[in-house]
DNA sequence: AGCTGTGTTGAA
DNA sequence: TCAACACAGCTG
């Protein structure tokens, strides 16, 4: 049976793009969905509010897309409360249960990575309700393809890893199509901690080499990655879909040379959920929920 | 070079 | 709290 492929959707056709006839400043006058506001270029932004500032969730293609954005984040964000844009949004108690065993900063990581999708569906598959968190896929349920010990330059300001080239003609080949478009592919993997990364991968014609791009800096900033570490790229050995891997491997750091692990956008107001947050069953328990509270105005 | 996302403002 | 507008600086 069609087992949902998770393994590249081709970089967006370019169809969508709407014509832009006039090159002033936002011609898109205004969205008609809350939390979606025009960007220069015709596409859509989507944010929300909390605390008086903006938490910017992300830029989509689709006015339909942000909007979707903004109903997961409403959700997350006000729970009940939420007004939401698209019918349908938070009459789903899976996904609900899937946002409250998020953090906050979690669900905009997603969204301004646009993989909530990816993450919700195989957060409800290994379901169980509430416990729907990412889980690490084991050793024993893959077979490593390859290693690199990133260069300076692959954790530096260029944004790109470069895949050496007979280990990208192996492991990693990608479509004619995407080639000889020049536009590449978006390719999923997930980390030791089972979470989802979606990378740009294309062949630089200028460099001769193929290169993990959009969405690299991220990772590194995530995972704070530095120069030598080693990054270990593995598939499920189970299933004819070649879910993909990526985990690194740091190198013993001197006392000296810590790297600050920076945690992606943190929304103000909460702490980023990453390395130890007090979790009980599952469910952040910090004052971050959507408990009855006394709402003095 | 182009785009994203922040700075900022004024209205709701 | 919210979106309009402008644009610095990041990204591809």
């Amino acid at each position: 049976p069609p087992g949902c492929a998770v393994v590249g959707d081709v970089i967006s056709p370019a169809g969508e793009q709407a014509v832009r006839s006039q090159p002033s400043a936002v011609p898109q006058g205004s969205s008609r969905f809350k939390g979606v506001v025009p960007q220069p270029n015709g596409r859509w932004g989507a944010q929300i509010y909390e605390r008086h500032t903006r938490v910017w969730l992300g830029t989509f293609a689709v006015e339909e897309a942000a909007a979707r954005a903004y109903d997961v984040a409403a959700l997350r964000y006000r729970c009940h409360e939420a007004a939401t844009n698209l019918p349908g949004a938070g009459e789903s108690p899976p996904e609900l249960a899937f946002l409250a065993a998020h953090s906050k900063a979690e669900i905009v990581d997603m969204l301004r990575k646009h993989t909530y999708a990816d993450e919700l569906r195989q957060g409800l598959r290994r379901g169980r309700g509430m416990g729907a968190r990412a889980q690490p896929t084991p050793a024993w349920a893959r077979v490593p393809l390859f290693e690199k010990a990133v260069t300076p330059s692959d954790v530096g300001k260029l944004n790109r890893l470069v895949v050496p080239k007979h280990h990208a003609e192996k492991h990693l080949k990608h479509g004619p199509e995407a080639v000889a478009t020049g536009k590449g592919v978006l390719l999923n993997f997930k980390d030791g901690e089972g979470k989802v990364w979606r990378f740009g991968y294309s062949y630089w014609n200028s460099s001769q080499s193929h290169v993990l791009t959009k969405g690299w800096n991220r990772f590194v900033r995530e995972k704070g990655l530095r120069a030598r570490d080693t990054i270990v790229f593995s598939h499920s050995t189970y299933g004819s879909e070649k879910q993909l891997f990526i985990d690194c491997k740091k190198t013993k750091a001197a006392a000296t040379d810590r790297a600050p692990v920076r945690m992606p956008v943190p929304p103000p107001g909460e702490k980023p959920s990453k390395a130890r947050v007090v979790r009980l069953f599952a469910v952040d328990i910090a004052g971050d929920g959507c408990q009855k509270r006394a709402r003095p105005v």
